[in-house]
DNA sequence: GCGGTATGTTTACGGTGCTCACATGAGCGT
DNA sequence: ACGCTCATGTGAGCACCGTAAACATACCGC
């Protein structure tokens, strides 16, 4: 019944088991192995290439859980930003979401994502969208591309500035005054 | 004399020799291994510990010179922005550097860089400090810190983000049209 | 009940980073 | 010129890793 059931030789939900126990590893900061995982559900080194072609394949189905878990946090609970400030705490959600899962943003964002695995680039592309969609609520008069790609790569370089310890700061709510600060700033930056 | 010379058992100058070697590889696409440089160098498996603790001092090393080669980008035969359309310029370089050697600028800014490394904290120090400078000269009536996070998140984040696919571009030229549109763009926003 | 197939196992290969004991030889003080 | 020392390079070996191929099991439709 449940994913905990165990006949013996058969596992009953090895696929899930592997995701899951990667992601708990992910969140916990170990790295994680192919090897790792099937340890971890009690089973042979090799039974994971039953479920996915290789590590990647693996990769792919964590980012896109992670992709949906991201979109999740920047909607559930929240309506579409109207306001620049409103687009500041969307950013603010972003940046947040990266550092609480930093491996899983990396995972995430942190290749090419060769177009190999459909749910991913469907959940990449939702992301996109949902970017794009809030930045034009906001903006309607500016280039909607440029300015949708600008907000998006001003949170993105945030989170990995914070992530990689460019940037510092003593706790999360102060990377995230630091985030809204930044967009206040850079709105109120005239190009004369 | 030159760094060819080899008297057999010793080398001559290796550290030099594997850090070319690195540097080469990272820019080819190649994944590069200790054991991969060793063997590059005409020498044992083990022989780079004489010059690196370990993997990460190596790359510790390699960011530095990445670091370095940078900030020579930016300044090099260019003077320090004076207007918001020489500030895009700026940017465009930065990230046309990081798509011209997209694995080096991972290994300059992809981890957290313990600050194990004197020469890599002081350039990494010394790209922060140019940047600030820069965004400062600009728009020098507003919130320099946030500002200068501002501009250097926006062309991080709009080189990981092209780096990565997650917006994609014909050629490098469109690539630097689009981020000075990105930039133009956020700058003509207001926040009201 | 039977057979095919999805799932898990075993064994094996080549690669990695890294440690430790050992070999070499360049440079220095005498 | 001699001999020591110590930086530099070697070799064997450990524990891992990702992946492939051949084999074992047991679930499911007929």
């Amino acid at each position: 019944m449940s994913t905990s059931e165990k006949s013996g030789y058969h596992h009953g939900d090895l696929r899930a088991s592997l995701l899951s126990a990667a992601m708990r590893m992910l969140e916990d900061g170990e790295p994680f192995s192919l090897r790792a995982l099937a340890r971890e559900a009690g089973v042979s080194p090799t039974a994971p290439y039953r479920h996915f072609k290789d590590r990647d394949a693996l990769e792919s189905a964590l980012a896109a859980q992670g992709l949906r878990d991201l979109k999740a946090d920047l909607t559930d609970g929240r309506a579409l930003p109207e306001s620049a400030a409103e687009l500041g705490e969307f950013a603010v959600a972003y940046v947040e979401f990266a550092l609480r899962r930093p491996a899983l943003f990396r995972v995430m964002f942190g290749n090419a994502c060769d177009t190999g695995s459909e749910e991913r680039v469907q959940a990449a592309a939702e992301i996109h969208d949902l970017l794009a969609l809030a930045m034009t609520r906001v903006f309607p008069d500016v280039d909607a591309d440029a300015l949708a790609s600008a907000g998006w790569a001003l949170a993105h370089g945030m989170a990995y500035l914070y992530m990689d310890g460019k940037l510092q700061a003593q706790s999360v709510n102060e990377v995230g005054d630091r985030v809204r600060a930044a967009f206040a700033a850079i709105l109120a930056a005239r190009a004369d």
